[in-house]
DNA sequence: GGGATTTCTGCACCTGGTATACATATAGAC
DNA sequence: GTCTATATGTATACCAGGTGCAGAAATCCC
């Protein structure tokens, strides 16, 4: 019944906050392959076999932000208002984050996430340990799918493969253009037309695609 | 004009298929994560040195078989008969896929593999460096869908990464499913039946899905 | 055959990640 | 406050994947 966690616990909290900010804070001055996990322990005053213990591999220590987002779209599903199509709310809440510049949608441009995300694309291992976040949204997605809008067990699959895959590529558009310069409120109206542009695609299909480029 | 690449050239092919084979050997026997590279080399009879010349990463022992799909989408594309729909050439091919065992379709079920199926499948690294190509495969999809059928940039590369997912999603169904110990002329129909569920719901969207679940 | 050029090798080395054995700090009972 | 069980951190040594380098060996071409 105590609002405190406990001094253990909030200790772990800070050495998890110290290691993961001296982490990035490293990795974007010098780069991910020039930094060794063991300068990132060191700099975090902590032995390298505690830097383990709290991330399983170098790659975490960028990429943990980013596990929340892996049940996002489910959740999305999850909460949607009665009557409301599941692929309505997951528009809705995409077209929310780019209003908002939600860094998930490529579409932040602040210098230090934006960095970041240049980082993650020119960095083959933490792309890969991206698609591990992708692959979990897609089990997640396809669950709740099955369980809120009775779909059947392929044909859940199949849609949850078709959205994430969808999502990805248009927040890494997004995230490319802004990257490469162009600010994010010059990309936004493009970027919404896109993604309604997606969304149309897959609620109507390949077959007869919408006019718009 | 020659015939005969040169003595160099031949021996260069032998060697690469040596090592491949050896690595292959000791993998689908002990494991992947259970044979070091140095054991791949030693019963390959070569220096680990010469080993990384020929593969980039140990992963690319075992994958680098499959270089040859990641284009293939692409191809079927360009290759299409005239006044044919992308997804329909697709489709068809697909289902040749199927027909004919492919083990790209994840319906083949000679013990050999099967094994090293069920080995990719239960190993992260692996899986990790198949995604690459799967990128590969949507990059190119999406590049001859706008150059053969006009379609245009965005539109192409959504359906590219829609149609890769899909596909991929379904090989790997089948692929546990046939690990898992179903003889593969008994899912024959079902895939086929699960095959044509997914590309009707590339067609026509998520809207209004087929009746089949 | 002989020299230029590739290719192969052995060796040292770096880095990510783990096992082991030991030290230290915290929690909770008294 | 003290004591003890337990969770957490550390030092060290180690393994495996991967690379740089210098020189040996094979191939090519004349």
């Amino acid at each position: 019944m105590d609002g405190r966690p406990g001094l253990r616990e909030r200790k772990k909290q800070r050495t998890h906050a110290a290691i993961s900010e001296a982490a990035v804070t490293l990795f974007l001055e010098h780069g991910f392959n020039q930094v060794s996990v063991a300068q990132v322990a060191e700099a975090a005053e902590v032995s390298k076999r505690t830097l383990f213990a709290y991330f399983p591999a170098k790659e975490d220590l960028v990429v943990h932000r980013l596990a929340d987002h892996e049940t996002e779209s489910a959740r999305v599903v999850r909460a949607r208002p009665h009557r409301t199509a599941p692929l309505t709310a997951l528009r809705e809440h995409f077209l929310k984050g780019l209003r908002e510049r939600d860094p998930i949608t490529g579409l932040n441009d602040h210098p230090q996430i934006l960095k970041l995300a240049r980082m993650i694309l020119d960095t083959p291992s933490l792309v890969a340990r991206m698609q591990r976040f992708k692959a979990g949204a897609e089990r997640a997605l396809a669950q709740a799918l099955r369980e809120t809008a009775d779909t059947p067990e392929l044909t859940a699959r199949l849609a949850a493969v078709q959205i994430v895959a969808v999502q990805w590529s248009l927040a890494q558009d997004n995230t490319e253009r802004v990257t490469y310069g162009e600010p994010a409120d010059e990309r936004y109206p493009g970027a919404v037309a896109d993604a309604e542009h997606a969304f149309a695609l897959l609620e109507n299909g390949l077959r007869h695609p919408p006019q718009r480029p």
